[in-house]
DNA sequence: ACTATTTCGACAACCACGTTGTCGATTCTA
DNA sequence: TAGAATCGACAACGTGGTTGTCGAAATAGT
């Protein structure tokens, strides 16, 4: 059919959909005391999770090296959303845990996006919502999210 | 509903949509002839079109500085799919334009995109992916599309 | 048990991308 | 005509990611 919509939009519709969430999320984010958070650490906080892991895990479970994540966890506990912690069995090994503040920033992101997805509900109605991930989980593969975006987007 | 979906997904699943189709897009363009151009580079040319701009209306545009435009510039001209010309009619422009090189690039993006979204079509039905269409315009903002990428996602 | 391989974390060098600041040259405007 | 705004280029800087190397510690194998 020629009144369909050409095939470039749905990759900027979909990436737009993603960057407005982002944001309001940040925003708020922002506005509940967290104003220096990344749109990439939120995606950090959550592979670590609240039993913490160690760089190099990290690494692997965001697709990008070990030394990338050692930096980030520098730069996060610089910001005291994060700590390293000896490993009483494994001399090698820091385990990185979330502070305080990042399990309370965590559990806000969380309920952020519960709200961002209910006004989408609202606009778009919950069946056409549900419709509508449904959908993207078939075309989207069950790969974790993948945290190399700069070098993936620009990179060489 | 706790039926629903966390909230989470949502951004994740829009993402995730996003790199598939552009990663699709360049293993294609790169089996057509292209191997060298970055996810960045189709947005730039789609900024540019067909007439040619300045590099700092394409940074307008894209919504980065003009030295970012420029440099950007800079690589796309070394790999031979932009061109740099004075303006007759102002000394201070140099207009950009895109070489055959980077019109048959442009071109054959259009069209693989077209092909991907009719394979999603497949998979969907294509009334769904109207759908989803349509309510993605409805969430997402007229705004074009922003280059900032990089800063914006793990900025300062 | 002792050696060989693997793994962890850190350091260094490097590249890509974006930013701000500055500059001379040119064009527009008051 | 004089002053303000624009264009393009250069420099300095910060961030993010990559590869390569290294010593220390754990694990596997003979």
């Amino acid at each position: 059919m020629s009144s369909d919509a050409p095939g470039f939009e749905l990759p900027l519709r979909l990436f737009l959909g993603f960057r407005v969430l982002i944001d309001d999320l940040h925003a708020e984010l922002a506005r509940q005391g967290h104003p220096d958070v990344r749109p990439m650490h939120g995606f950090v906080f959550q592979a670590i999770g609240a039993e913490g892991t160690t760089a190099a895990e990290l690494g692997r479970r965001l697709g990008i090296s070990k030394q990338a994540a050692g930096k980030t966890v520098d730069a996060l506990e610089r910001l005291g959303y994060l700590r390293r912690e000896a490993d009483p069995g494994d001399a090698r090994r820091k385990v990185v845990r979330l502070t305080e503040r990042g399990l309370d920033c965590l559990a806000r992101s969380a309920r952020i996006f519960d709200e961002l997805r209910a006004r989408w509900a609202e606009v778009l109605g919950a069946d056409r919502l549900r419709a509508l991930e449904a959908d993207l989980r078939r075309v989207t593969p069950a790969e974790a999210f993948r945290l190399d975006i700069p070098g993936w987007f620009g990179g060489p």
